[in-house]
DNA sequence: ATACAAATGCAAATGATTTGCAATTGTCAG
DNA sequence: CTGACAATTGCAAATCATTTGCATTTGTAT
């Protein structure tokens, strides 16, 4: 029942984006895009770890991959980050539980909501992207409190 | 020009809350009663100097607020935190330049947006809250570009 | 005026993320 | 295939916002 995402192309992934393709950014691009959810860093640490690859070479991958927009960050817990392929077709939202932190990816868009930023637009120039987090109690952590 | 927010009565927020009136809670609120912007504690900081208030004690301050749902803070920037005084009946969202990472509020709540979240409270038990953010290209620097 | 919890100041700790620099590695032209 | 060279990495140290422990002060209620 685990819902698992569309793996992708990570060589050629790397190769698109002038990045060469070394085991860590290659595995990184694997383990990213069969998650459903996306993970911190220290998650990607331990998935990682039979390369036995550097913290700060970690964090230089993922920065490297936010900017090419591969990947994107997602800050919704304000403590640590949290990173998820980007899918060029799929533009999803999150929902965050208060309780145990959880981020849970919405699949897709909220409707409508693309085109109220086209009136929102009228505010900034130019509007590049969105990013919409909600906030509750996920239902293990509802279940755990009755 | 310059857009002014409605100040609220600060002593009548602390004392509601159970909050004792100190010098530095009351001009807290009252200083981001009247902004037009999330502040970061940076800026709180100075606007409060004259008490020479310290960071931890303004920190302490501002997480007693959020948890009492009197502020809220905003954190689309990842880095530091932004707070704003949380207005019961005005819900709020906001829009950030990516470039000079400005945020600015956007006055009422996207259009339908609160009817969506409860289609997607079906993903949850129970939603709280939402945050949206925006990230483009303020005016001013789109203008220092060209 | 007294009592007590809440709030503060100060200094030290945290913890995620970043950075400098030398060594390594992937890619590409020759 | 072989260098050359820029991109990537490892390691250690630095940053920087935010938090925490503890002794002291302050606001509020009786
Ligand atoms: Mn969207
Ligand atoms: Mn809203
Ligand atoms: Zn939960
Ligand atoms: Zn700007």
């Amino acid at each position: 029942m685990k819902k698992q995402m569309q793996p992708v192309d990570a060589a050629a992934l790397l190769e698109e984006h002038g990045f060469k393709k070394t085991p860590l950014r290659l595995l990184l691009l694997e383990i990213l895009s069969i998650s459903p959810a996306p993970l911190p860093v220290s998650t990607l640490q331990r998935k990682t770890k039979k390369l036995g690859a550097d913290l700060a070479t970690l964090y230089r991958a993922l920065n490297a991959f936010v900017e090419a927009e591969l990947v994107q960050a997602i800050t919704a817990d304000k403590k640590k980050a949290l990173y998820e392929l980007n899918r060029p077709k799929i533009h999803v939202h999150h929902i965050m539980c208060d309780s145990c932190n959880t981020v849970e990816t919405i699949p897709f868009c909220i409707k409508s909501l693309d085109q109220q930023a086209i009136n929102v637009s009228r505010l900034f120039k130019k509007i590049y992207s969105h990013q919409l987090a909600f906030v509750g109690t996920c239902r293990k952590c509802l279940r755990a409190v009755r």
